[in-house]
DNA sequence: GATTCCTGCAAATTATTTTCTTGATACGTT
DNA sequence: AACGTATCAAGAAAATAATTTGCAGGAATC
């Protein structure tokens, strides 16, 4: 596990002296992984072998080994990110969206429940007929992409962003079928309806969206997707990004589970298609 | 810039002994990051001063700052990363695909013509009205995701996917209007097309795509997007996610450019949505 | 009141860097 | 072509700096 987390989850049995120091490099975090052990331990009003026994406790080898922890993770994850870029220079935009993005990948690996996405797929790969819902400009779009992965995959599936419809693919699916949908909230209530109605005729509902929510509670599978509000508000991108992810993992396990063969079909595939190349982006299709 | 970039441009001006010392670090860097100086100098048969040298040429300050240096690009960036997961174990399985998604923004950030989003960015701040093309699977999801986001910064923007209906909107494109397409491949022989009579009725173009490639050099502005060949061809997500986070990127300049007040609005727009929030996903389009 | 644990000091150890020197190579001069 | 000089690489040893260990005083807790 990372050290940030380390470092807040023994938060509670640290000594004040040593909480002094986390703190210092939770804060300006720059300074800490750059200081050698005496400027650290300045800063902190402690003595240096304060600082030696407080790496040990967070479970690195050594002073050097703890900065070497640290600057692993500096790079992304668990930084206090800022809700605005530090300017609106393009070169400060740039950096601060894709840090976030790049933070909302390493945050959802670290929430990541690998049990329920491998629970999941085994399900749509038995699955006779797949239902993927979405609404909303980013869970619709999530939902075509759903879609877009698995029927590639020889599933049977469709995909719907219209409630109306979603409730009527709900009252006509079977025990056998499979009922999978997205929403960042999880307070999606027309979703809520159609997954409550499935769970009535025993169709079994996959739910990615905020754990703990609406239709979280409704789901029999839930692949919990928690970013930390402001992302979901502030800046979509971040979001969706790691959906994006969790349906890329949902899919190559689909893949892998449905036929191991058919990952060699599949760079046969591929590698003809970059053999010869001269079409348009379509090609890409045959990912 | 990052540490590894640097060792492969300075390369060529490197000694026998400091080649052998880089050749050490890229090849086993886990060692690398946690080894002593004296352990390196070992390993590559130098004496420790020609490895303070050497950390020196590359623009460190020391030994220590070159591990730490090290470590920060080594948790993303410039891997040597398997085009296949450790094992299809779905844990190994969800690791491979988030590097590799962390790893696309990273290169991503570091190839950015942030030069050109700006120029891109500005034009389509300044069009009357805005034509964004597309098509395939990915393309033509970028394409309705720039409407999506141009549209509600109060642009005039319509998004295409099809081949006839582009050739007819290029054609039907005025000199103030703005012509922006996607292509990952950059071989979309249509939207080559389709730039070719704007720029013969003298109509701007941005194109993101691949530099070099047939439609960077049929567009006025090009951003280029150039990811290793590996990745568009066996996981076209990672791709994608940067095609995001470039049209994110483009977005928030275009939100800055056009009005300073409106982000003052915006923010109070979000602040509301936060306060009552019991609707579904589509509250988050008010992003 | 005793125990435990934190903490800093000083010493010891270890790691890193500087300085100095040697050897090699390249270049210019005779 | 041969010699001398300049330049650079690289290691040895010394100096320095950083880190850790052992120990003892002191605070907090039971």
């Amino acid at each position: 596990m990372d050290i940030f987390t380390t470092m807040q989850d023994e938060r509670g049995r640290l000594s004040q002296s040593e909480i002094r120091i986390a703190d210092i490099v939770l804060n300006d975090f720059e300074f800490a992984v750059n200081a050698s052990i005496i400027e650290l331990a300045g800063k902190a009003d402690v003595s240096p072998p304060t600082v030696t026994r407080f790496c040990r406790r967070l479970g690195c080898e050594s002073f050097s080994d703890f900065k070497v922890q640290l600057a692993r993770t500096a790079y992304v994850g668990m930084r206090y990110l800022k809700p605005e870029p530090k300017s609106i220079a393009p070169a400060d935009v740039a950096q601060d969206i894709i840090t976030k993005a790049q933070n909302a990948l390493f945050l959802l690996h670290r929430g990541l429940d690998v049990a329920a996405i491998e629970q999941a797929a085994n399900r749509l790969a038995d699955a006779e007929m797949i239902y993927a819902f979405g609404s909303g400009g980013n869970s619709s779009m999530i939902a075509s992409e759903i879609q877009n992965r698995l029927f590639r995959l020889g599933l049977r599936i469709t995909s719907s962003s219209d409630h109306s419809m979603q409730l009527m693919m709900a009252a006509a699916a079977k025990p056998t079928d499979v009922l999978i949908g997205s929403s960042f909230s999880g307070r999606n209530a027309e979703l809520v309806r159609a997954f409550t109605l499935a769970r009535e005729a025993k169709v079994p509902t996959i739910a990615l969206t905020q754990s703990g929510s609406p239709v979280a509670h409704v789901a029999d599978i839930t692949v919990p997707i928690d970013l930390p509000e402001g992302d979901n508000i502030y800046r979509p991108t971040s979001t969706r990004i790691a959906y994006l992810a969790v349906l890329d993992i949902l899919a190559s396990l689909v893949a892998y589970r449905l036929r191991p063969q058919a990952t060699v079909i599949l760079r046969r595939i591929k590698q003809q298609l970059v053999t010869h190349r001269d079409g348009d982006d379509r090609q890409l299709l045959g990912d």
